[in-house]
DNA sequence: CAATTAAGTCTTGAAATAAGACTAAGTCAA
DNA sequence: TTGACTTAGTCTTATTTCAAGACTTAATTG
């Protein structure tokens, strides 16, 4: 399968990374979540080859996660900020950074918190259930076609 | 900067990258969610090579995420099973599933949901804050340097 | 004994990447 | 008004990775 293929891929999973499943694209949104906004800024801080930097933002923009702001007339110079559709990824972001804190934060402790402005404390992520509320993990959670399958997408895989 | 060295970088999400962040990565767990166990099985269902099958395999089994698992003794047989470890990506999975429903599932709806066994409902997931227990997004959190942090690591960015 | 199954390995041509030099257009300082 | 600097890229080349699918090994089934 080519990495364009995916897109056309009926899972949400598939479009989602084709969207953003590159080797590179989710550490450009790290720093874009750290505010990071300008060119010569994520190459820099990410080592990225500049070629690949200017492919992967133009990506992002396409597909609405990245805009292109104009902040200096002359020159004319352009910054990429996180769109609506860029900050819904955060839960995956954050999902991440917290396994990767449970399993490859050196003795220390993870190198970066993350405090919730509301309540004042510095948190771990929780999935929860939009419908009850409580915790959900891979174990309460049985998957099942939805209105969007095709006919024999699914098969004896999801009937246990 | 080359792939591997990832795994050196002092960040959550850089680690978490150098084991799950490739482009097949996610899809063959995506199948082991789903519960796929088999080499065949994979490499059918996703079209992925079957060279770069066996290296995305063996990597998650080097880094606890997979097991191999004998199911047959002649002819010897191994199957691949998630780890508790590798369970507990599944909030990455939904999250991603998730940002791809509401962005991109056509106009009939997402192609698979996912009901919660507790409750009996089908859900979305919300990320909450372990503290006080409310929804959390990329707005209402900070990022601040932990007890894993080194010098100079986290500059100006981050005191605002 | 021939076909099949499972889990890979190997080969080859095509595509993507890393590293860094180079470019264009404008600004700033002397 | 020249020379250094800034920003946001583009271009080049060698290296690495990938896609596609034929082939292998060992046991099993008909």
């Amino acid at each position: 399968m080519k990495w364009q293929e995916l897109e056309q891929e009926n899972c949400s999973l598939a479009r989602a990374m084709a969207v953003v499943g590159d080797r590179w694209t989710l550490l450009v949104l790290r720093e874009a979540f750290l505010r990071v906004r300008r060119f010569d800024d994520f190459q820099e801080r990410l080592g990225i080859a500049r070629r690949v930097l200017t492919e992967r933002l133009k990506h992002l923009v396409d597909h609405g996660v990245l805009e292109k702001v104009v902040y200096s007339q002359t020159p004319l110079r352009h910054e990429y900020r996180l769109t609506e559709k860029g900050l819904g990824l955060y839960p995956v972001i954050i999902g991440l950074v917290h396994w990767g804190d449970a399993h490859y934060a050196g003795k220390k402790g993870p190198p970066l918190l993350h405090r919730h402005k509301a309540c004042g404390h510095d948190f771990r992520s929780v999935v929860t259930c939009s419908e009850c509320g409580e915790p959900v993990d891979a174990r309460s959670v049985t998957p099942h076609p939805g209105p969007g399958a095709r006919a024999g997408e699914w098969d004896e895989r999801l009937t246990d």
